[in-house]
DNA sequence: GTCAGGACTGACCGATCGGACAGTTATGGT
DNA sequence: ACCATAACTGTCCGATCGGTCAGTCCTGAC
């Protein structure tokens, strides 16, 4: 083998998932990612079915670990219910940062994507963030929240240090969602 | 003339628009747009010099409305800034929802086009909302503010009546900046 | 009626895309 | 040393894209 096979997949994930949080997965060529990684086109096909495979693996890890939160948060109610959602979906968006950016960028291609249900998993959040509840009022303070920390996490402005922007990012949430802190 | 010139320009841009709002600027083609219009692709890039143009030309209203509005509160201070650029941002998202969805497909594509200064509004009306501080929380709950009201806006599900929805907007974005209400 | 010009179109072009495939190179087990 | 096979690549393909252009159709002015 030229190269360790995983060493390789890994570049090409690493470069792909670069190239498509600043361009979008449109706006990103096969091509553009296979000269970045440093193989050939052809090459990037040899490890990777196609396109769609590429993006499914890179987002995978980040859905999984959203419906790992939402689980976590099942049982909750009340306070305890949106404090440990609002905490656990800021630190989401912060660890996977380049991912949010990505899902930005081409969100409908997502949303009818076979092997994803981000929009499954995005209902399950709101559903958290409102507190279990339907009532209108909380229904839109869910969106603004998740919308809110949704495009601070991909922006990539050094707006504040990551710590003290995490802190803010949780507090200007619960806020939003009229939590008042215990 | 087959038709009036202007009333087929119009066509154009009320499809151009709300296929640009659902499948992005990229993933609508000429085609698609001349096919729902109700002529050819020939036919619209008579009416139009390009992709590019129309583009600009669904956007510019929107731009001039939030210029317009941070024109307006560019002599305000402290709460009555905060409380004006909010209601006019909300308001200007709900008038403009279409263009906002657009917006939101393709933020790359607007923000490195010539004819299009979004990033440079994008950047006075979070100073605004911020009330002018560079206070590193405070600029994080504008970020916040701004994008919470930004895909609040874009949704396109039915989540509450639209008074209803403006007016727990403005209360939610109100609370994101920590403003208490007068 | 006729004629100038705006409105419109089918056919075509070059570029680029994702992907297929046969063939080549390098490697590790024996 | 040898070979099966994993790793890799150059080249080609069909589809689709934005855009051009010569020419047609229609309308209103005269």
């Amino acid at each position: 083998m030229a190269r360790s096979a995983s060493a390789m997949r890994g570049q090409i994930l690493e470069s792909a998932l670069r190239l498509f949080a600043v361009h979008g997965f449109r706006g990103t060529s096969l091509q553009d990612i296979a000269s970045d990684a440093g193989c050939s086109k052809a090459s990037l096909l040899y490890h990777f079915a196609g396109k769609e495979k590429l993006l499914t693996e890179l987002l995978v890890p980040a859905q999984d670990a959203l419906a790992a939160l939402l689980d976590r948060v099942a049982g909750l109610k009340g306070d305890r219910l949106v404090e440990e959602t609002v905490v656990g979906y800021v630190d989401l968006t912060l660890r996977f940062r380049r991912e949010i950016r990505l899902l930005f960028e081409d969100i409908t291609e997502m949303s009818c994507h076979q092997d994803l249900n981000v929009m499954e998993l995005a209902d399950g959040l709101l559903d958290a963030l409102a507190g279990r509840s339907q009532h209108p009022p909380a229904r839109v303070a869910a969106w603004m929240a998740l919308g809110a920390v949704f495009i601070t996490g991909a922006t990539d402005d050094e707006v504040a240090p990551d710590e003290v922007l995490r802190t803010e990012m949780i507090r200007s949430a619960l806020r939003t969602l009229d939590h008042t802190p215990s």
